[in-house]
DNA sequence: TCTTGTTAGATTGTCGACAACCTGCTTGTC
DNA sequence: GACAAGCAGGTTGTCGACAATCTAACAAGA
């Protein structure tokens, strides 16, 4: 609001840098599902002491992508093709609800936020950069829910949001080949500028149906890896 | 699924049972909104090291219902008028939606659980026990949700749920006296058990609605004393 | 009188050690 | 050889103590 505002000084302690750490490695894919947390082994190698590993840890699990078995052990949340279809059936009804509140709130800023953030998503595409083009296209599509003026809704979206990028970051690391989505962003884009409130809702349905198909396909086959394995 | 299941043995830990006693504590409003929860009192109290605690307050932070100040402390979120402006609304959304995945799922168990739920509400009315009507009123609302057959929705909806608890206890709280709203909840379950599926859809609407305008202007009330009491 | 520097007290953040618990292996018995 | 009991190793859960930080009161100076 005010014309100089400072950020909020950054919160200093090993916990919520440890956070930070935990979810990255989390959503990149460097933990992968299922797979054990050890505690002893994660506190030597980021030298820290266990009492803030674990409240992170106890802050990921609420977050959904932990989960903890008491005295088992915590774990990277597994990831089924039915959690896949559930949360994209749930993002499409509340992408319509974003676009619908976000549509008046539309400002200069707004439109000058959305070109620089599909710039982003454009500049990760040409530089190969798979993760980060997840992390970009999160963040374009992120935007309605920033301009929507309901907390709640952010943050619900944002937790949805962190299993999305999970599975994407599988889905890439599966077939380990760039995402050609750049089109589908244009119009997206477009739409979002224009004057069709309808169009826009619509579209953001069928956009998300596109990628959904191949996720799903890929999703089944680990379904099927993991009866087998297990 | 099966015809016997046994229900998993109980958490074991202190921690799960401290987040269950310090939930408990703040839905029922007995710890008030921007609260400050100090952790040696707190511990020495129930008769637990901090460290159980600490985890405990940083899974309810993420919850929803707690925020932690660095260094300064943590605290039982605050309520808004505009928190709950937004809750409601997107209660709505997910209500339809919630309600278009349950309907085909509905089947002999859904409908005794309805009536089971609904009964609990009618106990609770008649015994004016003001903090069980409020929860077993959610509960009878959750059935749409646990039907639904959706993980992350019904994940939602429970934060959600938590939210709306506390607006209600306050709510409560403040007033004083039973809410009769048991004719609202006549029609609901006659309408979930019915045939038309909109017409349940919009009822829920309207059911929502209804009490909103009054804790919508509770929550006014609130906005007003906190501007003046800072 | 207002501002600035200092200090004491209380509270949160972090640590290292111990207790409780699970898992897998070994041992002994049939 | 099969099976149950018990032991050993490792991991998680909990504890008490110490370090870092904040708040508020007080003192000193302009």
């Amino acid at each position: 609001m005010a014309k100089l505002d400072f950020s909020p000084i950054a919160d200093t302690t090993r916990r919520a840098e440890i956070v930070v750490l935990l979810r990255r490695a989390i959503l990149t894919g460097q933990l992968e599902p299922r797979q054990k947390l050890n505690e002893l082994r994660i506190s030597e190698q980021m030298r820290v002491s266990r009492a803030p590993l674990r409240e992170a840890m106890r802050a990921l699990v609420q977050e959904g992508i932990l989960i903890s078995i008491p005295y088992a052990g915590t774990f990277v949340t597994d990831v089924t093709a039915k959690d896949i279809i559930d949360a994209y059936s749930l993002n499409k009804v509340l992408d319509e609800f974003a676009i619908e509140l976000a549509w008046p709130q539309r400002d200069q800023r707004f439109f000058d936020e959305l070109d620089r953030r599909h710039e982003a998503v454009k500049q990760a595409t040409r530089a190969l950069d798979t993760t980060r083009q997840i992390g970009t296209a999160l963040q374009l599509h992120g935007l309605i829910y920033e301009w929507a003026d309901n907390s709640v809704l952010l943050e619900t979206w944002q937790r949805l949001t962190s299993r999305l990028q999970m599975y994407f970051a599988l889905h890439q690391r599966a077939r380990n080949e760039p995402v050609p989505a750049e089109d589908v962003h244009e119009t997206y884009v477009a739409l979002l500028k224009g004057r069709d409130m309808r169009a826009a809702q619509h579209h953001a349905r069928e956009h998300i149906d596109l990628d959904f198909e191949e996720l799903l396909a890929y999703a089944r086959g680990l379904e099927k890896r993991a009866s087998k394995g297990a």
